[in-house]
DNA sequence: ATGGCGAATCATATTCGA
């Protein structure tokens, strides 16, 4: 069983890309983030014709998630209200950032987290409400349910080693901030644990490049992309790897995918 | 310190991403 997440920055302009890569990768489901399509325009077809059920929550323009699976998709449920009710959900339902499913008895949260423009701004402060909601939002699943795996874009690099260049991870950097970082670790507290880490210790890996300084030929990345597992998960997993073969090609997304597997 | 690139839209300029 192989679950993978990917910002695709616009499922449109990286289509023939994805299903190339679901040909070669073979997984059994692929989170996106960032499609940036409304549902009704969401290209479904050629991925339901390679056997994927598809489950979208677009928007125009911005954000947007989305699940394939090769496995029935079952409770799919988007926005943070369904699990939370409106009242605590309040208006970070507007913009579509989290999708989820269950998956041959996995609990898939599927979340492209706010990236906060720079430490202090008005969307860091979003950032950092909706880490708290979605806190609130993975406390109620673990009231049903032990195997729930949280991937995606985070936008947050949860360590200095997760950094091409570790002192951004001490000057209160957007991604590295204190304040970000606490929150992850909030999360993690609740029992979730960094798929990624169970295999590889030392830094040098990363799964975002800048497309505006060469950032990958030069290959000054940040690993921001994960799969949290609670611990039932984490055990059963036996790889965990960063595939960085799609941020080579032509007119790349700026992330690649992130692959676990159990 | 600034801008770099890429995508989408109310598009030939602006906003957003991180």
């Amino acid at each position: 069983m192989k679950i993978a997440t990917w910002n695709v920055n616009s499922i449109r302009t990286r289509k023939e890309q994805v299903l190339d890569w679901l040909n070669y990768q073979d997984v059994d489901v692929l989170c996106l983030q960032e499609t940036k399509v409304i549902d009704q325009d969401f290209p479904r077809t050629p991925f339901e014709e390679m056997g994927y059920a598809v489950a979208v929550s677009g928007q125009k323009a911005y954000n947007g998630v989305a699940i394939f699976s090769k496995h029935p998709l079952e409770a799919v449920s988007c926005g943070f209200s369904p699990i939370v009710g409106e009242a605590i959900t309040g208006k970070f339902d507007e913009q579509k950032r989290v999708i989820t499913a269950v998956v041959d008895g996995i609990r898939l949260v599927n979340v492209y987290i706010p990236n906060g423009s720079s430490v202090g701004s008005d969307k860091y402060q979003y950032k950092l409400h909706w880490l708290e909601i979605l806190n609130q939002y993975l406390q109620q699943l673990l009231q049903a349910e032990t195997k729930i795996c949280l991937c995606g874009d985070f936008n947050v690099a949860p360590e200095n080693r997760d950094i091409y260049d570790p002192k951004k991870g001490d000057t209160n950097h957007i991604m590295a901030s204190p304040e970000e970082r606490s929150a992850i670790a909030l999360i993690q507290s609740l029992g979730f644990q960094d798929a990624f880490r169970k295999f590889t210790e030392e830094g040098g890996h990363y799964s975002w490049w800048d497309y505006r300084t060469r950032a990958f030929s030069r290959d000054r990345g940040w690993r921001i992309d994960h799969h949290f597992l609670t611990p039932e998960l984490y055990q059963k997993a036996v790889n965990c790897w960063i595939d960085r073969a799609p941020r080579k090609q032509e007119k790349p997304s700026d992330h690649t995918p992130v692959i676990v597997e159990f």
